[in-house]
DNA sequence: GGACATGGTTAACACCGTAAACTGATGCCG
DNA sequence: CGGCATCAGTTTACGGTGTTAACCATGTCC
C-alpha cells in the first residue's frame, strides 16, 4: 500500500471533483489514503504543489480533448471539432475547467504557475493553428489568425464561465443550444458568408434532433488522467 | 473611534485590494481597526457576510460605471459607452472585477449569493436594454436582444478574464488596443455594415492617438464606494 | 554489522473562523 | 439616585488549517 504521487493525485482529484476545492485539505486527503497528514510532505512539498500538479493534469486532459479535433479530415471539420471539444471538456469536467482559470485564487497564488501558463499557451497555439488553417482554406475571412483566435477563445470562455457561475438561467441542454446560437452570431462576423450559412444550417439541424445521437466525431468523454485512469 | 460597518468594510476593501483575498482575515482586519477579532462579530455575523457585502459594493460600483453610459445622447453613443465603461471598470478595479466572478470560490460557497445574483441580473438587463435600443435605431442587425447581449457580454468578459489572468502577453495599453480590435471583429457580425465601418474607423482613430486624452464621455475613474469614498 | 535513505509516526507551532463568558461604559426608567 | 438592560469591546478557548521538527521502523548497500 505504498502512497506514491500518483495515488495522492488520484485521491486529491476525486476529493476536488466530488466535494469541491475547499474540501481538499491535507488531513482529509491523508485520511483517505490511510495515512497521516505530514506523510504527504514526503511526496509533495506543499498543498499548493498538489493543486498545481492537479492543474497540470487538468490542462493535459484539456489538450487531449482539443487534439481529438485533428481527427477531422478537412480544415473546416477540424475547426468545428475544436469548438465542440472545447465545450465538451468544459461541460464534462466543470470543476477542472474552473480550476484551470481560478487556480491562483484557490491557492492564494498571485500568478498562474509558469508551467500551467506554458500549457495554456500551447492550447492557445492550437486554436491559432486551426484558425490559420481555416483561413487558408477560405472558410474564415482573411485576417490575423492570432487576433481572430483570441476573439473566438474569449467568446467561448466567457460564455462558459458565465454558465458555470449559474448566471444563465438554463440547463445544460439549453446552454448547448445557446452556445451554438451565440457562436453562430460571432461567426457571422469572422467567417466567409458561405461558411457562416453552413454553420447556421448545422446549428438549426443540431437544435432539431437535440435528443438524438451526439454529433459524430466528438467522441466519448475522456477521464482526467490522474491515477484512476487506465494503468 | 467607533468601529461601525462602514469602517470595517472600508478597511476590508483596502486589505482585499492591496494584499489580495487571502490576506483578508478577521484577525488582520481587526488589527487594522485597532480591535480584536471577535469584536467584528458585533457588526457582521461572519467573515463570509463581509465578503458578500464587499461583493455588493463592487456590484454597485460596477452598475454606476455602466449607468454613466446613459449620458450618451444617441443609442449608438450609449451602446458604445457601455462597452467602454465595462472595460474601464475591469481595468480600474481588477481585484473587484475578479471578486464579482470568483466570490463563491473565495468563500467556499457553492452558489453566488442571491442578492449578488440579482445584481448581476440587473447588469445583464442593462446591457440587453442598450442592445435593444441599438437594434431599434438600426445600428445592430435585428435579432433577439437577449441573445445578442449575451454574446457581447461573454466576449468582453472572456477577453478581460484572460487578460487579468496574465495569459495575454501584453500590457494595459496593448490590451486596450487588442480589446477594441477584437470587439470590432465581433461587431462585424452583429452590427449593420454602416455602423461596423464606423466602429472600425473609431478603433483606428483610438489606436492612432492612444497617448492622447481619453475618449470623451468615459469620465474619470470612480472609487469603490465603501467608506473612504466621499461621505 | 553499520551507514544510510525511505516513508511513515507523534507532537507541536502559528494561524484561521468562531463561540462563550466576562467587563466596562452608556443610557433609560421607576 | 439606584437598578438594569444594552452595546461594544475583551479574554479565553475549541476545532480546524498548512507545515515543521524530532523520532522510529524498514530495507538496501558497503
Amino acid at each position: 500500500m505504498s502512497v506514491d504521487r500518483e495515488r495522492i493525485l488520484a485521491e486529491a482529484s476525486d476529493l476536488l471533483v466530488t466535494e469541491g476545492p475547499h474540501a481538499l485539505t491535507m488531513r482529509a486527503l491523508a485520511r483517505r489514503l490511510g495515512v497521516t497528514a505530514p506523510a504527504l510532505y514526503r511526496h509533495f512539498e506543499s498543498r499548493e504543489r498538489i493543486v498545481v500538479d492537479l492543474v497540470g493534469e487538468a490542462f493535459d486532459t484539456f489538450a487531449r480533448y482539443l487534439y481529438r479535433a485533428l481527427e477531422g479530415r478537412t480544415p473546416a471539420e477540424r475547426f468545428s471539432l475544436t469548438g465542440r471539444n472545447y465545450l465538451a471538456y468544459a461541460l464534462e469536467h466543470p470543476r477542472y475547467y474552473e480550476l484551470l482559470h481560478a487556480s491562483h485564487n484557490l491557492i492564494g497564488v498571485e500568478q498562474l504557475h509558469p508551467e500551467a501558463q506554458q500549457c495554456a499557451c500551447a492550447v492557445g497555439q492550437f486554436i491559432v493553428d486551426r484558425v490559420r488553417e481555416a483561413m487558408d482554406a477560405g472558410m474564415l475571412k482573411p485576417g490575423d489568425p492570432e487576433s481572430v483566435a483570441r476573439t473566438i477563445w474569449a467568446h467561448s470562455h466567457g460564455l462558459i464561465t458565465i454558465y458555470l457561475r449559474g448566471l444563465l438561467r438554463t440547463d445544460e441542454a439549453g446552454f448547448r443550444r445557446l452556445f451554438l446560437e451565440s457562436t453562430w452570431q460571432l461567426m457571422e462576423g469572422i467567417a466567409e458568408p458561405a461558411f457562416a450559412e453552413a454553420m447556421r444550417a448545422e446549428a438549426a439541424a443540431a437544435a432539431a434532433d437535440e435528443a438524438g445521437a451526439p454529433p459524430d466525431g466528438v467522441g466519448r468523454p475522456l477521464p482526467v488522467e490522474v491515477g484512476e485512469a487506465p494503468r
